[in-house]
DNA sequence: CCAACCGATACCTTAGCGTT
DNA sequence: AACGCTAAGGTATCGGTTGG
């Protein structure tokens, strides 16, 4: 009698199939059946092989992607690390690269840092996997420490706090800033109000800092500079004191339209009375009565050259990327 | 008798090695 | 080259033991 046929070995009715029904059914090894349906070449003759995958159709077998992960050490699995999905534009971004993710054939974890600035604790307390990769987008977290805790050498850092080892992306959000100012500045603006976005952030102080170089070149005087949190809500308290600047420059969509909701319950409406320019270029469909001027960069690239690191992260540029921004014409501007 | 603790085992797959 | 056996990987759970 075939050893591997005894009742205790056969998986119970109504659980998942294994790879030890295929092989059973095939009348092989269950390292066969391994080897046979790998991706990679493994010795395995075509008569076994046929036998397999018509074993594994017929049963439906559904590789484990644990089990795989528990034997190989790593795991299809890309950590994806985010402070927060509360950004309009985060919609936007996030549906698509995990449809891209899914597209590779592989899954995606999303982890959300929120506020929480001792990163290292927190993931080593919610998270032990070996994951293929870690794409960063949190800027609470350095590249090193997503390296050492992810257990993983392909981390894509876009918060601009990468290191000589790690991979990056970058936006040059320089030129969409400079396109815009010279616009406000050609429409006759001369004074401004800044709505900025938490400013202990990298980026966030690298874009403030080009909205000021480049305000300053155009002869904008930025008038006031006010600290909000990229929330709608933010926008739609933010002091601009007693008289209304030309414009109105925000460093997110969101604190775009609060602004906007704030001015119009006083009578005044872009462009009319202010201009009102965001940064993120949200999709206008989904927001239609919010059609605000803004700075973006086409996301469809930025989606493609993630995916492409994550499908052969040793192919990703070792220079890094840089996706520029431009300035984008809506109605409020 | 019960709680606390500890070691053994099951889970599933694959890498590695020895055999045919 | 093809094949099959075995160990290993992390964690939850089971079963047994110990101490109070």
């Amino acid at each position: 009698m075939d050893k591997t046929d005894t009742p205790a070995k056969r998986s119970k009715p109504g659980k998942r199939p294994t790879i030890s029904d295929v092989a059973r059914l095939a009348g092989v090894a269950p390292a066969i059946v391994s080897r046979a349906l790998s991706p990679q070449r493994r010795p395995v003759s075509a008569e076994k092989k046929e036998r397999v995958l018509k074993a594994a159709d017929e049963l439906g077998y559904r590789q484990n992607p644990l089990a795989r992960g528990l034997a190989t050490q790593s795991i299809d699995l890309v950590a994806i690390i985010i402070n927060h999905m509360t950004d309009l534009s985060d919609l936007d971004l996030f549906d698509s690269l995990l449809d891209g993710v899914q597209m590779l054939g592989k899954q995606a974890i999303m982890i959300r840092v929120g506020s929480n600035q001792r990163i290292d604790e927190f993931l080593r307390n919610s998270l032990s996997y070996h994951v293929h990769a870690a794409v960063v987008f949190s800027d609470f977290a350095d590249a090193g420490e997503v390296r050492e805790l992810f257990h993983s050498d392909n981390v894509l850092m876009l918060n601009g706090r990468f290191d000589a080892q790690s991979h990056y992306i970058t936006i040059d959000e320089d030129s969409g800033i400079r396109d815009l100012i010279r616009f406000a500045r050609s429409r006759g603006v001369s004074s401004a109000a800044l709505l900025t976005g938490r400013s202990s952030s990298i980026v966030e102080q690298t874009r403030i800092a080009a909205y000021r170089s480049a305000c300053a070149i155009e002869g904008i005087e930025i008038q006031r500079e006010i600290s909000g949190d990229y929330s709608y809500q933010s926008g739609l308290e933010a002091d601009f004191g007693a008289a209304t600047p030309d414009a109105v420059f925000c460093t997110s969509d969101t604190m775009a339209m609060g602004v906007m909701d704030q001015l119009r319950a006083q009578g005044k409406h872009p462009p009319r009375d202010y201009s009102l320019f965001g940064f993120d270029a949200i999709e206008r469909g989904n927001f239609g009565a919010y059609d605000i001027s803004s700075v973006g960069f086409d996301r469809a690239d930025f989606i493609q050259a993630i995916l492409s690191f994550l499908q052969e992260p040793e192919a990703f540029p070792e220079t890094g990327l840089c996706i520029p921004t431009r300035y984008i014409a809506r109605s409020t501007g």
